[in-house]
DNA sequence: AATGGAAATGACAAGATGTCATATTATATT
DNA sequence: AATATAATATGACATCTTGTCATTTCCATT
């Protein structure tokens, strides 16, 4: 986490530093980044730098924080729209999603965030599905309440919380492969969805019903 | 890749250099690990060094190639023990693919291998499902054609081979989650079990059957 | 023994990181 | 207004890395 000093700074001057470090993480990777080229994008001091913030993952992470997108808001109202029907939810949630992601200003930045990323930054871009009550959200709804369980094969909430995680991170996945592999944003959201029926509707025949007469 | 030079070395040189980069490799991940140390622990010179590998990911890419499961084999030998029955062929080699890479005595360099994983890092890793016939083969079969998929819903081989890669990926990204969680090899194998239930049964209940009677 | 090509070597330039003594600016106190 | 005190800013520096290259060493073949 940045300082407090950092935090303080005048807004001109915090804008100045955000741009150039965005600048330099839009062109190269974490790893490949340097925080030379970052004091030289924002002129500021390389032993200001060490005032805000602890090394260049502090900072990355930081601006990983400030620019990913805040979903919750999003699949609440998209899972509302869909009445609660989990793959509708999840589908419209999706193109939105993907859709901010692949068609930001801030392509660079998430191209390689994407490309790079692993099992840590895959937490620091994450949503919190354990939301308790207390925590202010549109009407107090947490997402896990709005999703409809009685058409879906569970034993607990917290299976859905799983569930729920897992398709998140089946969604990244897909995007850093969409990424990888240089796909549209159409065709990534066809990948997903196509992935979000298997696990939906699962791969296998349902066995046939046993039918007794008596 | 490494140079002819490389593979041309004394077998004694060979074998000090490798180790020397597990050792490295082992205790750091990709980015934090040092040619420097490399060269220091099998003592060969810095040159040399350049001389069989053309940079740091170049040696790490040949140690995955060489130490990785050569899970081919595994794959097609457990669809077979299972009849060809997607799920249980499945869950036979997870079981002995993440008890191979969790329970290794090479455990710290694939600790990092998967924390630090990304996409580049993931192809490297993978299996080629789509073998051509003529690839020299344990009784020349492919293992899309061990599968039954008489109990799957599948137009396509393509299909199919999408569907086992996607298991494939997700299995890793499982592993990863295991190493970052710390969990033991069973608690990493059942949770690779729920997500393998959820994919093959699918998490929806069933529609009710249209019965029509005439 | 002489020759020539392959392989090995380590010094070096270029550039990165994190620290620290010192300078500057802001705030509080008399 | 003058002074004391705390907070910020600065860039030189020690230390470490990387990739290169002129030179040297090795070795097979005349």
């Amino acid at each position: 986490m940045p300082t407090q000093t950092f935090f303080n700074l005048p807004e001109e001057k915090k804008k100045r530093l955000i741009a150039g470090a965005m600048k330099e993480f839009s062109a190269k990777s974490l790893n490949e980044a340097s925080i030379s080229n970052i004091v030289k994008n924002s002129q500021i001091s390389r032993g200001s730098f060490y005032q805000y913030f602890e090394d260049k993952k502090d900072l990355y992470f930081f601006l990983i924080g400030k620019f990913r997108y805040n979903y919750r808001n999003l699949m609440l109202k998209s899972f509302q729209e869909k009445d609660g029907d989990f793959h509708e939810g999840y589908r419209l949630f999706s193109e939105k999603y993907i859709k901010y992601i692949m068609e930001s200003e801030k392509f660079g930045f998430f191209e390689n965030m994407y490309l790079h990323m692993n099992y840590q930054i895959n937490q620091e871009a994450r949503v919190d599905f354990k939301e308790t009550k207390s925590q202010k959200l549109p009407d107090g709804k947490r997402i896990v309440d709005v999703v409809k369980r009685d058409n879906l094969k569970l034993t607990s909430e917290n299976e859905l919380i799983d569930i729920l995680r897992y398709i998140l991170s089946m969604l990244n996945d897909t995007i850093m492969e969409g990424f990888w592999k240089e796909l549209t944003v159409n065709e990534t959201q066809e990948l997903f969805l196509k992935r979000l029926e298997w696990i939906t509707y699962g791969i296998a025949v349902p066995e046939e019903e046993e039918v007794t007469y008596d």
